[in-house]
RNA sequence: GCGCUCGUAGCUCAAUUGGAUAGAGCAUCUGACUACGGAUCAGAAGGUUGGGGGUUCGAGUCCCUCCGAGCGCGCCA
């Protein structure tokens, strides 16, 4: 599919090069200009090659438009300039009509399906919360976020693996499988262990027989399956660290950082030195006593996840972020290169309850379980909630406004755009009005400003689910949905379709546009992991 | 103290990664259907982008500095 901003970016590539100017090291780019006026491509060639080609920007922007004047590109209407230099190319509403075309011929599976990653391999590890009680609504972030990145990746052609580590070797399950013991037997919380209304709920679950470490465990990570999968998030590997702890792997990772020479031994212990990588500081593998610290199993973790991926990415909490130096000089002591080892650090969320901070300690047992908010507000408020922010900015949820105003949420917006779609496809049906094959419709009619609204929305997913992925933004996709409803929603409102004195092409042409605003909402919502239901 | 991240409308957040007059939703106020679904639409109001300096054709975005917030700095995990 050829995409319009390829071909006006080759055009502007053409006149340059027919002018004479060197490109230099500033991309020329071919963008939507933010405001309307300023026509609907717009490209800043002129301004940002001017300095070097020792020009008056608006002098070569004017060459740079008579070029595109005279030897101008499909669907090109008019040429201005504007500003320092822009050059703003303004197109007939053929270009749109033609953009519907194609969402409807490629549809659901194939519009805005993008090849990025060209079959590239990637391991995406989220979540991996400690087996020691349930998810905390914290949590179910990144259950969000990682989720709809691997979607998003996979529809622009990388191959994804997601993984869930099990941190169930250390102390602190054997701390919660003796804290779950005491409780049941009614004795005092171990020292440092874990307290709370949970621990008193899953004690009395928990048959009198059972091994407390490994039956806690089992119970936090069947809670953490099920309530992340009532969420539309899933995994495909579920790594366990104590299996890879006694699989040898450990020994092998040390043996391999040993031969390459940079492990030696002080005060004891033996120890990695990290900071030939530029970490701060060396970091102990054994310790004095024998037993190894949480990061040698999780460099063999992070080694053994190289065999599901060629790039291996963590999306990590900001308050692990002061890990990342040393895993990542540790992936290069083994001779990983550096690019193979991306960490998105996601900042915390802060889940506000009567407008107080709710402070989320697992251990003291004060946190709000993501199961609560699913219960409350249902999967696709709450994936939703999740999915509107970047992850790069701190989230405040404030619980009582999304359980209070659940019905007001944006994904009911967005939802009712898909519902009012079907509905009309209902209606349609229940009045025999049918749909003609698109090669028989002229969809030239759709000239109104609402149609054409809408039409530039839909025009706008491929770029938009580009931005997505390589900034690692789903929210922008959020963001787009929201247009997109908001889009067809003015359209409803303002052009009729099954109106009795709606002529005959003009209907048909809005029942595809309609159908194509379908694909979109269709493809958007599922990068979303959120639903599309037909009538609500 | 050192390091990482952040600071945008009353609130929650965007901003095509350096582009043109910084945009949405919520809340507030004013309007719109005898209908293809009002969970909708139109409009008003709301800003010195924490302060100051710098870089350049151009800065919310990059650099410096101050102020404020969160997180991290163990032979814990």
């Amino acid at each position: 599919m050829v995409m319009i901003r390829d071909q006006l970016a080759d055009a502007v590539d053409t006149a340059l090069a027919t002018l004479g100017v060197e490109v230099g090291d500033k991309p020329i780019t071919v963008e939507r200009p933010a405001r309307r006026e300023h026509g609907d491509w717009s490209t800043n060639a002129a301004l940002v090659t001017a300095k070097a080609a020792g020009r008056n920007p608006r002098e070569l922007a004017q060459e740079l438009a008579d070029h595109l004047l005279a030897d101008r590109p499909a669907h090109v209407e008019a040429v201005d300039i504007a500003g320092p230099g822009f050059v703003n190319l303004t197109l007939s509403p053929s270009w749109l009509h033609e953009v519907l075309g194609q969402v409807i011929e490629a549809g659901t599976d194939d519009y805005a399906r993008l090849d990025l990653g060209d079959g590239l391999r990637v391991n995406l590890e989220f979540v991996s919360a400690n087996p020691t009680g349930p998810i905390h609504a914290g949590g179910g972030r990144w259950g969000a976020f990682g989720d709809s990145l691997a979607r998003i990746m996979r529809r622009c052609g990388y191959r994804v693996h997601t993984e869930y580590y099990i941190n169930d070797r250390g102390t602190q399950t054997q701390l919660f499988g003796q804290s779950l013991e005491a409780r049941k037997a009614g004795e005092p919380a171990p020292e440092n262990g874990y307290l709370g209304q949970y621990i008193e709920d899953w004690a009395a679950e928990m048959p009198g027989d059972a091994d407390p470490v490994e039956w806690g465990k089992q119970r936090s990570l069947d809670d953490a399956r099920e309530v992340l999968g009532s969420m539309n998030v899933e995994f495909d590997t579920w790594s366990s660290e104590a299996a890879i702890a006694a699989s040898g792997a450990m020994e092998r990772a040390v043996a391999k950082l040993r031969a390459n020479g940079h492990v030696f031994e002080a005060d004891g212990a033996t120890w990695l030195r990290t900071t030939d990588f530029g970490d701060d500081k060396d970091r102990v593998l054994v310790r004095s006593d024998g037993d190894v610290t949480y990061f040698t199993p999780d460099i063999a973790y992070h080694l053994d996840k190289f065999d599901r991926g060629e790039v291996i990415v963590d999306i990590l909490g900001a308050d692990h972020h002061g890990y990342v130096p040393r895993m990542r000089a540790a992936l290069q002591a083994l001779g990983k290169p550096p690019e193979a080892y991306e960490v998105i650090i996601g900042q915390n969320v802060k889940l506000l309850r009567d407008g107080k901070e709710v402070k989320i300690s697992k251990r003291a047992g004060t946190l709000i379980e993501i199961r609560d908010l699913v219960d409350e507000v249902g999967p696709d408020v709450a994936r939703f909630a999740y999915l509107m922010q970047s992850v790069d900015s701190p989230q405040t949820i404030d619980l009582d406004l999304l359980t209070t105003q659940a019905s007001e949420n944006p994904v009911y917006y967005v939802q009712y755009a898909n519902a009012r779609i079907h509905s009309i496809g209902r209606e349609a049906a229940e009045r025999g009005v049918e749909r003609r094959p698109i090669a028989d419709v002229d969809l030239s009619v759709l000239t109104e400003e609402r149609e054409l609204e809408l039409l530039r929305a839909l025009s706008e997913l491929p770029e938009v689910l580009e931005l997505a992925c390589t900034e690692r933004g789903p929210h922008k996709i959020t963001n787009w949905v929201r247009e997109l409803a908001g889009a067809f929603h003015g359209f409803y409102r303002d052009c009729p379709i099954l109106r009795t004195d709606v002529p005959p092409d003009v209907q048909q042409a809005r029942l595809w546009l309609a159908e194509g605003t379908r694909i979109g909402l269709a493809i958007g919502l599922d990068l979303l992991g959120v639903s599309a239901p037909e009538r609500m």
